[in-house]
DNA sequence: CTGTTAGCGCATTCAC
DNA sequence: GTGAATGCGCTAACAG
């Protein structure tokens, strides 16, 4: 089951010394020609490779960078940790993954678990970036760690994300443009995260900036439940003054709470546009397409895992790292119904 | 960076050998009460943790199992790992995640570098396996993997995976029922691979009850190349006496096809009927929906895992699971026009 | 019940 | 340029 081929064997096989062999595979030290032909020879003959054990007992560090998400099965995810695999493959590193599954109490041990397999640094989407024993816990022991899609705001720590605020800025400039005068904000999981309270800032301040009511965030407890959702909207969605439009914290939120509005008997966008955050590649090819956010995840797990070895490497100091956002306009954000368009409001721009 | 408490540590607080430490971690042997507190007690007071590589130094095998996997990108792979993580951290493992870009001469590579790390076990969807001189390797050296997606049939593999010929004997049945008589068979990357092979089988198969002539499949490079699948499909489909319908080996590979046809100016369905295969949640919420075959992607990764410790723990043999599968209708896949019907075939059902 | 000790595979001194 | 020796953190065998 384990090889038994060790740094021994090959010495015997080279007839060298452990020290040579180790010599001619890091090449931390001149040998002579002869022997390191010999050397090379055993090891390809035995077929050995070095343990990655052994090595990283001696120096403290495997080649392996640990990984905390949410959950696989949402795309967003699933992209970013593509990228971060690419880039840390790159680098000869392998990634160890975890997911919390959503449930926040979960990231402490996970992270203790890839602390204890001597990982060379961390790639984490966590709760709340900035109130976070974990994250205090890795500070106070130096061990390098990146966040991914958070945005801490208080705290100094090295992130990769977009700028969410400004993002539902525009977002909801776009719907109030079309003529909506109530917009609900919806938020899933996760919805006391940090990267939702800031998406949610964004949205009120744009609201605020129309001279409209930035509404309290709706919380929505299981992701793609429908039934759930539907009865959890009846009651905003329902009654005389409805919201026209309501912003989803993120596209799978955005796509259930279709389903939810479909099943309550109203159309979106007919009676209900919406919107999303992400960019998943399902609002794209739905019917109607999804307007939302675009955000290059991929990409956001590949500067992750670069930012994570400027830091391991030129111990870079650690930054947030703002990514390219573009609004992608979907048929589920359509014009508001004349009686709603009535309401005054201020116009808004960015700020 | 690395943990400065060791072992040693704790025993020097506690008053006790690093032994007894060992005993209380790992309850590998009785301890007196009052001890095990005063241990316990250190351990939380230094917040120490049991270094996974000292202890996978001598028992020669890490809590981790290696994943070797084409691409995060396709919703397929991400939902099996996604099983495989739950399932694995059920049993206090993690995963060491690779991906080869749908490159089979990476495999080979990544699986070294897995095995260089101690993993527990390996599970891997590979391009080929029956014909694989990396799993030949696996096996000479006794190290336990369990194929997922993979359909080995010459060889003796543990595998995970739905009975591919059936699914699209079963699919193209449905095709044939819906009056179509020329179908084309569609492949993408890995079109060499054994799952399409055995998938291609279970549709010549078919196209052979029924009276009607089996093609070669049709080989596709490249993923989401939309243009360049619209010039690789125009001679086939644009050609008198075309294809009214085609199977795709995989549904990404169906989605990218239904933009080409559109593109060569065919409808889908009303020109030309489409399926895919795997059952992605895209498939669902595209219009028209597209037809496919449902298979429990998440599921097959938990049962990879199963498998994996049953064989590690229990030594269990390696064997093929087929785990169900259930064809989707869908809106991609509609009659074939009646001059189409009129060619005569025979009456399909299942072997 | 507990302590001592010998490695596990490797990198790295320190001699030669 | 090379080899012998040491220790990284831990488990397990053996003594007591």
């Amino acid at each position: 089951m384990a090889r038994i081929v060790t740094i021994r064997t090959v010495a015997e096989h080279a007839g060298c010394s452990i020290a040579t062999v180790s010599r001619v595979i890091n090449r931390s030290a001149p040998t002579s020609t002869e022997v390191e032909t010999r050397v090379r020879a055993a090891i390809t003959a035995l077929g050995f490779r070095p343990s990655e054990i052994g090595r990283a007992l001696k120096t403290l560090r495997m080649r392996t960078l640990g990984v905390v998400i949410p959950s696989l099965m949402n795309p967003v995810f699933a992209a970013s940790v593509a990228g971060m695999e690419a880039a840390a493959r790159e680098r000869r590193h392998t990634l160890l993954l975890t997911a919390t599954d959503y449930e926040a109490g979960r990231e402490a041990e996970l992270v203790e678990t890839l602390v204890a397999q001597n990982v060379a640094g961390l790639i984490l989407t966590v709760a709340d970036a900035d109130e976070n024993p974990t994250l205090d816990m890795l500070d106070a022991e130096h061990i390098p760690y990146v966040l991914i899609h958070n945005e801490p705001v208080r705290t100094r720590r090295a992130a990769v994300c977009v700028d969410n605020a400004a993002a539902t800025f525009a977002l909801t400039g776009a719907m109030i443009a079309a003529g909506h005068r109530r917009i609900a904000y919806l938020a899933g999981r996760f919805s006391t995260s940090d990267r939702s309270r800031r998406r949610h800032e964004g949205y009120a301040a744009a609201m605020t900036a129309a001279g409209l009511t930035a509404e309290a965030p709706v919380e929505l407890d299981y992701l793609s439940d429908v039934p759930g959702h539907a009865e959890a909207l009846a009651g905003l969605f329902l009654s005389p003054g409805r919201p026209t439009a309501a912003l989803c914290s993120n596209d799978l939120l955005a796509l259930s709470v279709a389903g939810a509005l479909r099943d309550l008997g109203l159309g979106v966008p007919a009676d209900v546009s919406l919107a999303g955050f992400d960019g998943i590649a399902l609002g794209h090819v739905m019917n109607p397409t999804l307007a939302t956010v675009d955000t290059p995840t991929r990409r956001m797990g590949e500067r992750a895992v670069e930012m994570l070895f400027a830091m391991l490497e030129d111990d870079a100091p650690p930054r947030v790292e703002h990514l390219p956002f573009t609004l992608r306009p979907g048929g589920t954000l359509a014009a508001a119904p004349a009686d709603a368009v009535s309401v005054p409001c201020s116009p808004v721009s960015n700020p």
